[in-house]
DNA sequence: GATTAATTCGATTACTTTATAGTATATTTA
DNA sequence: TAAATATACTATAAAGTAATCGAATTAATC
């Protein structure tokens, strides 16, 4: 039960994004050396998150990468899900067809979904100090 | 971010000691038979959540495991932690003292936490047909 | 055409989880 | 006290996942 790094650095690279408001592309490299991560661990997390939408690219002299849409509409959940897959999926009880914990298992993973759709990069923007004095 | 087979094990080890109304010691060997768990990989589990202070044993002819206080204190963040330590520790900005992102995690798994404890053993007896005979 | 930068692919390293085996220790019963 | 029962502990193997690196390819701009 924890995040794994890929998201952390997903997050971190979202925010970056998040920063530009004109929407201009920002590069890998930019990026990495920004927020402290392994430029090619970033290029993969950035092709699966492009994969789920939530960003899109621009090739060649110039390009990098954008937010797909408002930081406000990309939610914790989609990030998380975009590279870890589906939250709690499968279940612990792959060995056996259905045990019985999966109802309870169930129960939980809609209440933790709940939990992560309600933040937003929108939030993380608000509480990651190095873009406080852009987004006021 | 998804509950350990380890997890689901000791759940299932701790739903069949509740069955147990009298508090009769359960040898490993009938909790790994009855409910599909690898011996002795159930007898580290139950180590731990011995550690923990969830079950307790008792030695020689006639032992076996107990659980060390009733089914409804016995809370799924206390399994969990007991297996696998501190949920969303360490925060995943290992690397950094803190990232951007601290407040967000601690505050996601704070929420997290609070799904966790509203859930108890006596919750997961009540939706495991196993024991619905036994516990009415 | 030269440059820039994303994209793709393959391979590799490191780590964690899961599982098994064997031995030691404690308790009960006869 | 000997035999049987059952937990406690240690070590290690096997499998799976996470993280990283390098090189070749494709696409856009200048």
């Amino acid at each position: 039960m924890n995040i794994s790094i890929r998201c952390e650095y997903a997050c971190r690279a979202l925010l970056e994004l998040a920063l530009q408001d004109t929407h201009a592309p920002v590069t890998v490299e930019t990026i990495a050396t920004k927020r402290g991560i392994p430029e090619k661990f970033l290029v993969q997390i950035l092709i699966q998150l492009k994969r789920s939408g939530l960003v899109n690219s621009v090739r060649g002299a110039h390009g990098g990468y954008h937010l797909s849409r408002a930081p406000q509409s990309i939610t914790l959940l989609s990030i998380i899900e975009s590279l870890d897959g589906p939250i709690f999926d499968p279940l612990p009880s792959a060995n056996r067809v259905e045990s019985e914990m999966a109802a309870i298992w169930r129960q939980v993973a809609q209440e933790v979904t709940g939990v992560l759709q309600k933040v937003t990069v929108l939030d993380m923007l608000s509480s990651d100090s190095k873009s406080t004095m852009y987004y006021i």
